[in-house]
DNA sequence: GTTAGTTTGTTAACAAATTCACAATTATAC
DNA sequence: GTATAATTGTGAATTTGTTAACAAACTAAC
């Protein structure tokens, strides 16, 4: 079937190609598109041809059809609800950007063990103690549950979610957490990410010092010649 | 060189072997760990075959000298600053992940347009106007920018972060911000990921429906022709 | 010291993801 | 209507990342 970088890719044309939509475009051709994101013109059709959608030589595909396609391929037919567990800052930043923001897809119940957190709502979404996590989310009908807490407990709660039902687990939490296969899980490591980006930062600043400079795919000679090319 | 997923795992490592030290545990070996991070044996020899480290046959790895090992390989020799740009949840559920918390890798200055929270500190951490951004890049000698606001602005900021002489971007917003070759550019992006979990888990469900489950030992029926990799 | 039983290091095979290259197709110009 | 130029769709090649398999290396038991 569809990888999982195919279906993250879909999710970034299908926001390029509203804004388009919004602006007036009514047709794009794949080049256009990979530039705005970033990605080769192969790729783009590549991902569409997945989609199963066409478009036609010397014109490029046609945006509104295009659109639906993706929401026919990416979206639920019925609304799909998703939980959260864990009310700090990153808590709150998720229900900001999720809580009931989309018609499809929004967070619609919120867990946490403070005492003073429950029982009331951020950005529209309740909050409830953990021991209600089974009742809330059959009653919501949620399949993915989002873990946003520090870190110990975090292999109990995905444990209790899994319990209550869920399909789906999406875990901000530095610890990996095992799930049965039947459930998905993404690992979202924000410091090992930022590890990363300082780690691979520092190695532009070393060759930069030895005079050459780095790219994705090599090292190239002269700096100047990428630093004029690029723009 | 090594890949980015060599370096997101062995900053993995790093943390659950801290862990194990601090449990006062002196050797592991490559099944445990990989035990541990669901990841194959394999593929921790290998990425410590990268480091450079050995262990030794029937022993293996002695866990004192390895996390040297890592540290000397991801760690700057001098201590590295980041910058944030964007004091909203976002920004300030990472400030509070690394502001000061690390020795060699931390956010030292924060920005952000809001006249009212210039001049205030977030976690120890300062914000200031944007205008002074190339300044306090300059003093802090910081490698790393941090994107955190909404959206529109990303590209701006992106553009003044390169500017000012960061190496490294980490971007949270929804746009795909683009950055010279010798910067190295990471997105990350919240709707996408949690709409990849949707989709996920949704024909995880389906599968239910249909009768097929994925199951410890594999698969029942056929779901591995439509249900793509897991981890 | 020898043997048995593990585990490592690494090569080779495999799998996944991306890009190349080009035939097929279409609009446009004339 | 035909020629031209451009763009799509996709098999083949390439690149990248992972896993299997096994020789070499080591410990421990005797």
């Amino acid at each position: 079937m569809v990888s999982e970088k195919t279906v993250e890719r879909l999710s970034l044309y299908r926001r390029v190609l509203q804004q388009l939509w919004a602006e007036g475009k009514e047709t794009i051709m794949s080049h256009d598109l990979a530039g705005l994101l970033h990605v080769t013109p192969t790729q783009v059709r590549r991902d569409f041809m997945q989609l199963g959608y066409s478009g036609v030589p010397n014109i490029g595909y046609k945006i509104r059809p295009l659109l639906e396609s993706i929401a026919n391929f990416l979206d639920s037919p019925s609304p799909q609800s998703a939980v959260l567990v864990g009310i700090g800052h990153l808590g709150l930043a998720l229900l900001a950007n999720f809580a009931g923001r989309w018609r499809q897809l929004a967070i619609r119940a919120a867990f946490d063990k403070d005492p003073n957190k429950i029982g009331q709502t951020y950005h529209g979404c309740r909050c409830y103690a953990m021991s209600e996590l089974k009742k809330v989310i059959n009653e919501t009908n949620s399949i993915v549950g989002i873990i946003a807490i520090p870190g110990d407990g975090a292999q109990n709660v995905c444990d209790q979610l899994v319990q209550a039902g869920v399909r789906g687990i999406l875990n901000f939490s530095p610890l990996r957490v095992k799930a049965p296969d039947y459930v998905f899980v993404e690992h979202v490591d924000l410091s090992a990410t930022f590890e990363k980006v300082a780690f691979f930062a520092r190695k532009m600043k070393y060759y930069e010092q030895e005079g050459n400079w780095k790219t994705e795919s090599g090292l190239i000679e002269d700096a100047n010649e990428t630093l004029t090319t690029n723009q």
